[in-house]
DNA sequence: GTATTCGATGTCATCAAGTGACATCACTGG
DNA sequence: CCAGTGATGTCACTTGATGACATCGAATAC
């Protein structure tokens, strides 16, 4: 256990979430992040992999959440419906604080570089949603599809309720969001 | 005119993608890259906003030439249409040369942050067909989902095609899995 | 033909990200 | 009270990336 100064991870992320929305993230050094939270810019690196992945942690915990939730699907399941159960499952981890998360995003869109690391987590998502598929018989380009595309209503979903009033439902968003995919998908 | 040796951007490109092939990306350093074309690691810079960007060089182009089609699709074409069309122009960049893309991919897929940048630049795609959509008319949120959409299905065509035979059809690829993309989001 | 101009490159200095090696300090268990 | 453990600090170093300035070769003007 540590005794020094309990939780340097959590005053790290606290810090360098309001730095980035201050002054942005290009501008804001570790050693700023660091002396913010009261420990060195080595330490920094011992908490997170690197500048951008203090935003990022604790994904790997939507990531699962996600991929329960397909697994606990029942056997007679779409695809897209084992798919939408996750999207379900993830509205838990995502719809939890509406102005953190409109800081957070407002942060990552402002930065390419964030924003790259943001979209290599929803692919990470969407790889280990496909591969689940694949484990349950789904064909590999049937399974890579609606994983995929189940990240393409994460998204489009969860920007809309961002964007929106503090207490919208996020879970409605994201069903109403795949209903509305296949009606465009389907419009040909 | 450059009359020093022609085609520096040419050759550190060629250098980049055969070290980050032999070596792997992150054994590879820039004055590796510079020294195998010739030119100094300040002159790398110069050419390529940084270590990634030299294997994407060329994306601008895929980018506006779908949006041409796309804006090219007639007036009564449906969001997803619009897309396809978008979607066939992109295999005219991309179809040309299966061993070098080949090569390229299995280099992209063996780095995190290069598939990052893989990704982001599929973003910038997406986001460019989205904002044709919503200027044809089509509500914002369903000009994000016929985009996005697009760009899963132009992935898993790709990627497909990437993995098989030399000779194979890119564009029957990409029509095929836009028709199973349908199918599989119907599913319900 | 020579001078001038301009663009591409080289050189140098510097900062910030990230990493390895090792010391240190506070607490814990015996 | 002491050894051990884990988190942190310190130091040194590599690499990516950028700004400032010099230089060199070719095209063009004269």
């Amino acid at each position: 256990m540590a005794r020094w100064q309990e939780g340097a991870a959590g005053r790290l992320q606290a810090a360098a979430l309001r730095l980035y929305a201050e002054r942005g993230y290009e501008q804001t050094t570790v050693a700023d992040i660091a002396s913010e939270a009261g420990v060195t810019a080595r330490t920094f690196f011992r908490h997170y992999a690197d500048k951008r992945e203090v935003l990022f942690a604790g994904s790997e915990r939507l990531r699962d959440g996600m991929l329960a939730a397909l697994e606990a699907a029942p056997a007679t399941a779409t695809p897209m419906e084992a798919v939408a159960a996750a999207l379900d499952a993830s509205t838990v981890f995502l719809g939890r604080d509406h102005e953190h998360s409109r800081l957070r995003m407002s942060v990552i869109f402002a930065n390419a570089e964030l924003l790259e690391r943001e979209l290599i987590k929803m692919a990470s998502i969407a790889a280990a949603m496909a591969e689940g598929l694949r484990r349950r018989g789904v064909p590999a380009r049937d399974a890579s599809l609606a994983a995929e595309t189940g990240t393409v209503v994460l998204r489009v979903a969860f920007e809309q309720w961002v964007a929106g009033p503090p207490d919208g439902s996020l879970p409605d968003l994201m069903r109403a969001t795949l209903v509305r995919l296949t009606e465009v998908t389907a419009a040909r």
